[in-house]
DNA sequence: GGTCAGACTTACCGGTCAGTAAGTTCGCCG
DNA sequence: CGGCGAACTTACTGACCGGTAAGTCTGACC
């Protein structure tokens, strides 16, 4: 048994292993999801043996918790980043769906990972609160919103809440269809679905 | 071995523990995935034995593309049926709508065993193919929109390809918060959303 | 040069998995 | 009554699973 103080398994960073074991592991659960990932096949992907993987990672469920956890984070990051950025409501808002799309472009497997998470609920539930994660995408959001309608950009009788829901699904819906059909998402396709959801379908 | 010409393995209904069977198994598939689910488990759950399960069914794979199919079928046909309706294309929409939440209010198990099918790549692969069942589903939205910008209820700019990815994202995203966060849907929720996707959210 | 910890490997364990071979019960038909 | 097939059950197999005990190698420090 590794030592208290001194355990790897909550350290992160540093050893080249330890980040081909989280690059192999974000590829198969992403892949194939939690329960028909073994961690024998880790293993063989980074080259190492299985007990290698038990010396970075408590088991299983912590190390799939970290492939979660540094994939959200990225995401979460680059919108908070896209949305921080000076322009109108609506540019920041194409802004952030750019930056979702490209990253979703180099990394496909990040929206299959966390849709992976996100449907198994045998895994990381009382580590991980997806609930309250997903919550915190809405206040991500929604004072972006709240700050259209007090610049009068967005009309001021809309419910918030369904507007992020249309704008989220548009973009979700489009991503998924990236990522389980590899059809490709076009680069102006952020500037269409906001000019519909902002302009409307009626003529 | 069941001879060829009687075999119950692929052939529908009829069987009351045959049903109970796939009743079972939607449950367990649904709310642990395909990997996740033994066929121990659907036995127990079907108070019968292992075997019972292979008298009725080929293999897991096998049980588990029933309950597919079995579900998205019974889903399609609700879309069908709502669509089909006297009205404007707005109202069709909202119908399908309706007749899409109250589905899943009644069987919550419908959307997470389809959402568990599409990102469990190593089943169905051949047997079930995903991307022309998608396309069936758009195959079947597509000529309502196509009639809505016929009858003028629709700008005639829009793409329409775009248009069907912001309803059924705004739907998704919804039924999503509802079958996997318990957050009811109101019973209103389809006019709104329609309402906003359909007037705009500039002033 | 001895010790000691970090970073692993070899070899193994108990348990669970999908699937099966062979036997049993039961209702129906002749 | 005899047999025959549908609908199962009991008992089992080999493969694979997550996880571990114990040993090995290597470099740093004294």
């Amino acid at each position: 048994m590794v030592s208290a103080v001194s355990s790897p398994g909550s350290k992160s960073g540093e050893s080249e292993l330890r980040a081909r074991i989280i690059d192999v592991a974000t590829t198969l659960f992403a892949e194939r999801g939690y329960a028909a990932t073994s961690m024998r096949d880790v293993a063989s992907g980074a080259s190492c043996t299985k007990p290698a993987l038990y010396y970075h990672f408590d088991n299983k469920e912590a190390l799939f918790l970290e492939v979660i956890v540094a994939t959200t984070n990225a995401v979460v990051d680059l919108l908070r980043g896209a949305m921080g950025a000076p322009g109108t409501v609506r540019e920041r808002m194409q802004a952030s769906m750019h930056a979702y799309f490209a990253h979703l472009r180099a990394h496909p497997r990040a929206l299959k990972v966390m849709m992976q998470a996100e449907i198994s609920t045998d895994v990381g539930q009382p580590t991980i609160d997806f609930k309250s994660m997903r919550q915190s995408h809405i206040n991500l959001v929604m004072p972006l919103l709240r700050e259209g309608v007090d610049r009068g950009e967005i009309r001021a009788d809309v419910d918030l809440y369904d507007a992020l829901h249309v704008i989220a699904g548009a973009m979700d819906a489009r991503a998924i269809q990236f990522v389980l059909e590899d059809e490709p998402i076009p680069v102006d396709y952020p500037e269409r679905i906001l000019a519909l959801i902002f302009g409307g379908l009626s003529p």
